[in-house]
DNA sequence: TCAGTGACTGTTT
DNA sequence: AAAACAGCCACTG
């Protein structure tokens, strides 16, 4: 019997996303990487882009570029409100980007068993 | 069906 | 070091 995973690609986005532990954060290449594609980084933006579309609702915030840059902020209603989600978790933000970025990331493929063993 | 878009990343100039 | 180019794949019109 062969597993065929019937999470859609953006699933997996959501699914990975949700698991980001409070006060950490990852990157969409990390999360691409994780569910078997690390070039289709911009997929797992996309897919961000329909996170208020699913339940429950994603931690959108908790995903930056592998800058630490606050890049989906804009995509956030109100403003700097990314920003304050994260600080409110006790991330540092500077610039629009996390400060002490590499000590709060996340990395799925380090922290979480492979997709497969699911 | 084809073409355009996009919350990224790595390589090159 | 910064900016530009290319690759990547899924969704919409």
């Amino acid at each position: 019997m062969k597993e065929k995973p019937e999470f859609s690609f953006y699933d997996k986005v959501y699914m990975v996303a949700r698991q980001v532990p409070k006060g950490r954060v990852t990157s969409y290449g990390a999360i691409a990487k994780y569910i078997g594609s690390g070039r289709s980084a911009r997929m797992v933006g996309w897919a961000m882009n329909n996170c208020g579309t699913v339940m429950p609702p994603v931690p959108a915030h908790r995903v930056l570029n592998k800058q630490g840059l606050l890049s989906g902020k804009h995509h956030f209603p109100g403003m700097g409100l990314m920003q304050e989600l994260l600080e409110n978790e006790g991330i540092e933000i500077e610039d629009d980007k996390v400060v002490d970025f590499e000590k709060v990331f996340w990395d799925p493929n380090v922290e979480l068993k492979p997709f497969k063993s699911l």
